[in-house]
DNA sequence: TAGTGGTCTAGACCACGTT
DNA sequence: ACGTGGTCTAGACCACTAG
């Protein structure tokens, strides 16, 4: 295929001319086949080749756009085996975004959650605007507490929009073994793909000073979560207190 | 150059055998140029074609290499103009990393900060293992408050190394404007490139209360944070406490 | 041995910014 | 018009994994 301006080929804007390159063209396609579940999580995508084939491009051009979605952690390059549909089963004990770590990195932690409710509610305003549903739409409300180390560390808060985890229970949920999202993917064909967090120090109120085995008062991190899937659309929001005495958030700046 | 395993050309191991791609035999070069200062931060560094020439490679291999230095942010290349090193100067405003956002982000926050103290202390056994330094070796503090928005919202210490950080006084951090980065690279030639940080809710005790105008035991982010400079060696120890009522930590997961 | 991703090259042309 | 980074191609060969 020959390379020119937006005005060729696949993506070509309607009249706004912004310039995008080939391999950006093939990256949106792809994301397209991994958004209608032509490959699902954990399987090979085809090799570099036969994709050039399929579009008509160089592998080269593959390369790039697959080389991106690699960065974002979409995909996973194995030399020798294949590319494959990133997962939350194969993080299995390192939850992949759960930024929670052990002072002291002997304590294994080992994860363990427990349902404490799962109900229906009616979007607020606040959490229609965030999921990009209307206010009332039907909510999915779970509450969990998590055990880290034997010891109660996190009491999560999660809303999801009912119309897409139709027959998430309190049943599913305790029947599940690891990560809520590899439920989610494998159940409601769901991939969480990103995720924005707000973080706060607040004062634990009553009722999570009890869960959590604390005084009324002690400082928790709140941490306020909005998590995407494929085209960046927002599927659950979830509020977690975090007893960070023997944990902390890590994070890297670059 | 023709492309053999690591027994050939720059970087061949001794006897380990670890195979290194040339690209990232000619990154390590780079950094190396980088940390010896031949070209400073907000200057050009050479056209790809020269360094090519330079390198005796492609000008594909030395791409690929400027390619991951500006995925890590110590470089920054710029269509038609060339590429740059990073520097804490240009991000001004937006304080590469400082995490912290105005809930209402209609709020922008002007930040100014008053130097609270600037001594001399010895490295207790944790910052000398966090500074790979001894214990005992010289270190300068720096404890300082910010304002966000008028409004008292961060307390730093800081602690450096002191042979490296030689001649930084009170009136030194009073002069300078902008971000404190800024002023490593500029006056020490020391360029922060990344940082890990642990992040606690804590509670204030009754001196830090004061400074930011809340009550004692009100809820407080300890951001604890440690910044390399190339080659990842650690340069600075650093402890925020963040009033995070009217502001919070954003952070992105992939 | 075959297939996959990974590296490297050489060359052509495009887009952007400056002169 | 020129120089810079950005895109694309075609082809060769290397490294890793599996049958």
């Amino acid at each position: 295929m020959s390379f020119s301006s937006s005005s060729t080929g696949r993506g070509g804007a309607i009249g706004g001319a912004a310039f995008s390159p080939l391999y950006k063209q093939i990256k949106a396609l792809l994301v397209q086949s991994l958004h209608a579940g032509e490959w699902k999580p954990g399987e090979s995508i085809p090799s570099e080749l036969d994709l050039a084939a399929r579009f008509q491009v160089s592998q080269g051009t593959v390369r790039k756009a697959i080389d991106e979605l690699a960065a974002e952690n979409l995909l996973i390059r194995r030399q020798g085996k294949g590319t494959f549909v990133a997962t939350h089963h194969e993080a299995q004990v390192r939850y992949r975004f759960l930024r929670l770590t052990p002072d002291n990195p002997e304590n294994t932690q080992r994860a363990q959650s427990t349902i404490l409710e799962c109900s229906r509610q009616k979007a607020t305003q606040e959490i229609a605007r965030l999921l990009e549903i209307r206010t009332g739409d039907a909510l999915i409300y779970i509450k969990r507490l998590m055990n880290l180390g034997n010891r109660p560390s996190v009491i999560d808060e999660i809303w999801l929009p009912a119309d897409v985890f139709k027959g998430l229970t309190s049943e599913v949920l305790i029947h599940n073994k690891g990560p809520l999202y590899g439920l989610f993917e494998t159940k409601f064909g769901v991939s969480m793909i990103r995720a924005e967090e707000k973080i706060r120090a607040i004062a634990a109120n009553a009722q999570v000073a009890d869960f959590l085995n604390v005084s009324e008062g002690f400082p928790l991190l709140q941490v306020d979560r909005v998590s995407y899937t494929y085209g960046d659309r927002p599927m659950e929001i979830r509020r977690g207190l975090y007893l960070t005495d023997q944990y902390h958030y890590r994070n890297s700046l670059n």
